[in-house]
RNA sequence: GGCCCGUUGGUCAAGUGGUUAAGACACCGCCCUUUCACGGCGGUAACAUGGGUUCGAGUCCCGUACGGGUCACCA
């Protein structure tokens, strides 16, 4: 290969400005931790002015998903983690999948040969597995084959690899953002495959290729690939080329020993936003999850948390989700959703539950919007809309509302007649008229309203008061219940 | 097992040698109240451990324990 091919390729390179990338590889669907450190190479990217580039890394021929990389659009999209550069809209040193950058790989791995910072190796596949399972580091034969005997194996097409050598003394420093500075001892790290025998690159070594001929400048993973990052220092060094700044992230757990996993049937984005988890809570919550910014406030947008986001705040050891704070978080946002918004992201859950057509979802939705931490809790709350359950008269008994079943008795056939009486049938009007009642009847409020409520709904907690709920059953069904609750107490 | 990394309440975490060791979730209590929520007020609860260094250590150093990662022609 000669030099242009190379000079070409870096003439691309883009400089000047902070250039992030997150790399997934297309496995099916985007774990809570992958979410995670998108959005903080995202933040990066955007706190700094700087680019973000969505790179595709499917070298593994073996673990192609179907759809998958879609799943990845979808994801970043619907987060709000917009990329300026990728697989569908290009960019200056595209292409931005792996398998369609596959003729780069091997003339820098060859350049790095005859720089000796690499060596061809033929060993049969399976003596390498044989070695697998046992700690011991063994010695590599072909690291040391004279260049005749390699050239004479090529020629006679012996299946071989590329394999990085290591120098065999001293130790390499590598820094880290987060971790700082990390030293291992050269004879601890071993000489990584670089090609395949497919000839497709390891992820060890399309990475390093990758990042630099995009110009990345902030490499953003899981702290996984920590303890082999020395190695990447070399190989960068081999080139000659400057090492990008690295923010190695902790993992996401589900527990003190496991990270969150499918598996284990801990939940994917998909999952949570099935389960009536809304993106913009679950984006905020994972921001969260590791880094802190500081301050009290936690309520971020993910625009608020590009401003916010500083590497300083990123956390060195694992964090273990928590569903219930992500609960909450949830609740926070529904609570400031505006009374239309939050009835529109309702009403499908709503009229699971609901299907008498006369019942207003909006309604129902603005008694719901204080009381809901999930939208998928909304359905078990409205049972009663549909159908009167067929309750026991001992829920009329209330010691706090003073309410019994004799009194409860008399409260309905005396309330009977005045909601039958109503002009108009609105929240304002029953209150007052319920009000009136009991002060005419010198009862506390509490008195009137249990049983009205309990009448009415046959249940003892529900969304809203009694009021409330007689206004959006309309008059009819109210009267009827409340002669039903009568019947039943007589 | 070697190497690397980590360790503040149950959870997320602030804290960069001198603090009554923040705050949030969860939990408990009280108030508000026609239930439940919301909201308000208050409470329980933590520096893994042993040695140093220092006038002084959650903060610095060493050991130990515990946890995680890695040691693939997976990423």
């Amino acid at each position: 290969m000669d030099e242009k091919f190379f000079e070409d390729l870096e003439a691309r390179i883009p400089t000047g400005e902070v250039r992030t990338r997150f790399a997934p590889s297309p496995t099916g669907y985007m774990h809570v931790g992958n979410l995670r450190t998108a959005l903080y190479t995202w933040c990066i990217a955007r706190h700094y002015g700087g680019k973000f580039i969505l790179r595709i890394e499917d070298t593994d021929q073996n673990r192609l998903v179907e759809g998958a990389v879609d799943v990845i659009y979808h994801t970043l999209a619907d987060c709000g983690l917009d990329w300026d550069e990728g697989p569908d809209k290009g960019g200056p040193v595209g292409p931005y999948v792996q398998t369609e950058r596959r003729g780069l790989y091997l003339p820098y791995a060859q350049r790095l040969v005859e720089r000796g910072h690499a060596y061809y190796c033929f060993c049969d596949k399976a003596d390498s597995e044989e070695e697998s399972g046992s700690f011991q580091k063994a010695e590599d034969p072909c690291r040391d084959l004279p260049a005749e005997e390699v050239q004479r194996r090529l020629a006679a097409g012996v299946p071989y690899v590329i394999r990085q050598k290591i120098p065999k003394e001293g130790s390499t420093t590598f820094h880290d953002e987060i971790f700082g500075d990390v030293t291992a001892p050269n004879k601890d790290l071993d000489d990584q495959v670089l090609i395949k025998r497919d000839g497709l690159p390891t992820y060890n070594f399309a990475n390093v290729i990758d990042d630099h001929l995009m110009g990345i400048t902030h490499v953003v993973r899981g702290s996984e690939y920590l303890a082999s990052a020395p190695k990447y220092n070399l190989l960068y060094e081999g080139f000659g080329w400057d090492v990008p700044k690295y923010v190695h992230c902790s993992p996401v757990m589900r527990d003190a020993h496991n990270k969150m996993s499918k598996r284990h049937g801990d939940p994917s984005y998909e999952d949570l936003l099935e389960r009536g988890y809304l993106r913009a809570a679950i984006v905020n919550y994972v921001a969260l999850l590791g880094w802190a910014p500081g301050g009290e406030r936690e309520i971020f947008s993910v625009q608020e948390l590009a401003q916010a986001f500083d590497l300083a705040g990123i956390s060195k050891s694992q964090a273990i989700f928590d569903i219930e704070k992500l609960t909450y978080f949830n609740a926070e946002y529904i609570r400031a959703m505006s009374p239309e918004q939050f009835a529109a992201a309702a009403e499908p859950y709503i009229r699971q539950a609901v299907k008498d057509p006369a019942i207003d979802p909006a309604a129902v939705a603005a008694l719901l919007q204080q009381r809901t931490e999930v939208l998928t809790d909304i359905p078990g709350k409205l049972g009663f809309f549909d159908a009167l359950p067929d309750y026991d008269t001992e829920l009329y008994v209330h010691k706090k509302s003073k309410s019994d079943k004799e009194s409860a008795l008399v409260m309905l056939q005396a309330a009977l007649p005045v909601l039958q009486a109503l002009p108009v049938w609105d929240n304002e009007h029953i209150h007052d008229a319920l009000v009136s009642l009991a002060e005419e009847l010198q009862v506390k409020n509490a008195k009137l309203m249990w049983p009205v409520r309990i009448a009415v709904t046959g249940t003892a907690v529900t969304p809203g008061g009694a009021v409330e709920i007689c206004s959006i059953l309309g008059r009819e069904e109210t009267l009827r219940r409340m002669q039903d609750g009568i019947g039943r107490l007589a």
